[in-house]
DNA sequence: CGCCGAATTGACACGGTTCAATTGAGGTGG
DNA sequence: CCACCTCAATTGAACCGTGTCAATTCGGCG
């Protein structure tokens, strides 16, 4: 069930668009991230936020919250293909990509609003020269990293798999203006981060307190913070 | 190294291509797949198939023999992403989506053609409809795979993962009219296999073992039969 | 205070890996 | 035609990474 919400609150979130659109954004794409608020919504854990209209869903644009892109197996396994944080695109090119097309639920209470203007101003690229950009680029980045979980899958142990995947995560959201400097919010509880990297809850958990006793990171309330990047690179290379 | 191999052969093996374009093939869409063979080239096993010329590789076709994408970590482990068979395209798309510009590697000795022509026949469905709709649909189904490829990795047993990509593999090699019922070439090592699976190579060895025993699939001189299709679809979903 | 989901812990079983050696099959040269 | 070579397939045994099961503790919230 989608509510609309507070435009103010939504204003002071839309920034994590802008920052991804990276340094140079023009007035006009100012303006069109900034209207984008009016179709803002929310959605509780648990819902799937690429349902409406049913057959051809609208993209949307993450302002916060977290999501994710799952397949459900028949016996009850879960298999995550992605977390999405603020910021991230999802209903992209409908009746394309595959990816953009999986079911994405949402993990945390989440925001979003329609991204058909972005994609409708994306074919100017003259005019939404960092939007056209971004919109292009979506499916290339979601692609590349699906690729990246391939390797951690299928190639990477239960240690190596965490670590690259709070190095990725670290990353991403840095890119939106969430987080610095290795420390960041973590808001999904481990059995999310188990179902993403193909390992049991207890398992993840044992890897977590691991890093911690190894001081490599720290996590509490929602945050995790990378302690030494660079032995955790060495883990798991950038 | 690549070298013009004899007309002759390669018209033999065009036909996988126009298996692939389906039912409806127009005369024009015939005599344009038929003229890919004056770009037939062979690669040894081990090649890289996308390499020339450097930056800009030609998307190619592959007339027979075996290639895999795949990733090779520093350490020397393997990840490979994804099986290719004769009738695939790779180097789709050029700077597009990042599978199809992974490292792609022959496995066997292999020949390919130039895809281009059907890129451009592609701009043209009126004219070329089967080779636009395969064109269409390669990035999308890549991708898919890859999806599939995911689920496998993270939540499938070992024994499922192979029951899984034997059929796989079956449906593919099926639909380019290689193989029939269930009967069909595995031209590549138990170490590919492996790769691709994320297992040891010992162990898939005595999972293809225990399928055997159990009179599941038979395998001999580069074929793989599957016994029991049903059984093994109830192994791992189709 | 009591509740509930999440995190944590311990004991145990098992899937899968590793190492090391042997067998088998195809290919080459003598 | 056979000896030999090489790579793939196979085997055995030991090891350990991960999963499973079943409690227990923790933390936020009504």
């Amino acid at each position: 069930m989608n509510l609309s919400i507070g435009r103010k609150v939504c204003a002071a979130r839309v920034d994590v668009v802008l920052k991804r659109l990276g340094g140079r954004v023009s007035g006009d794409e100012r303006a069109l991230v900034q209207g984008l608020v009016a179709s803002a919504a929310e959605a509780g854990p648990g819902a799937e936020l690429l349902t409406e209209p049913a057959g051809a869903p609208s993209p949307r644009v993450i302002l916060s919250g977290w999501a994710c892109r799952q397949r459900l197996l028949p016996d009850g396994r879960r298999q995550i293909f992605d977390l999405l944080v603020p910021g991230d695109m999802i209903g992209l090119a409908p009746g394309s990509l595959p990816l953009g097309q999986a079911s994405t639920v949402s993990l945390t209470r989440t925001a979003t609003v329609d991204a058909s203007p972005l994609i409708v101003a994306a074919q100017r690229p003259s005019a939404f020269p960092a939007v056209a950009r971004l919109v292009a680029a979506t499916p290339a980045i979601d692609e590349e990293r699906l690729m990246n979980h391939v390797v951690r899958l299928g190639r990477f142990t239960a240690y190596e798999r965490v670590v690259h995947l709070l190095l990725e995560l670290g990353d991403r959201l840095a890119a939106a203006g969430l987080g610095d400097k290795g420390r960041f919010p973590l808001p999904v509880t481990q059995e999310v981060l188990a179902d993403a990297l193909g390992l049991s809850v207890v398992h993840m958990n044992r890897i977590l307190q691991q890093l911690r006793r190894e001081s490599l990171i720290q996590m509490g309330s929602g945050h995790v913070t990378l302690l030494a990047r660079e032995a955790l690179e060495t883990v798991a290379g950038p």
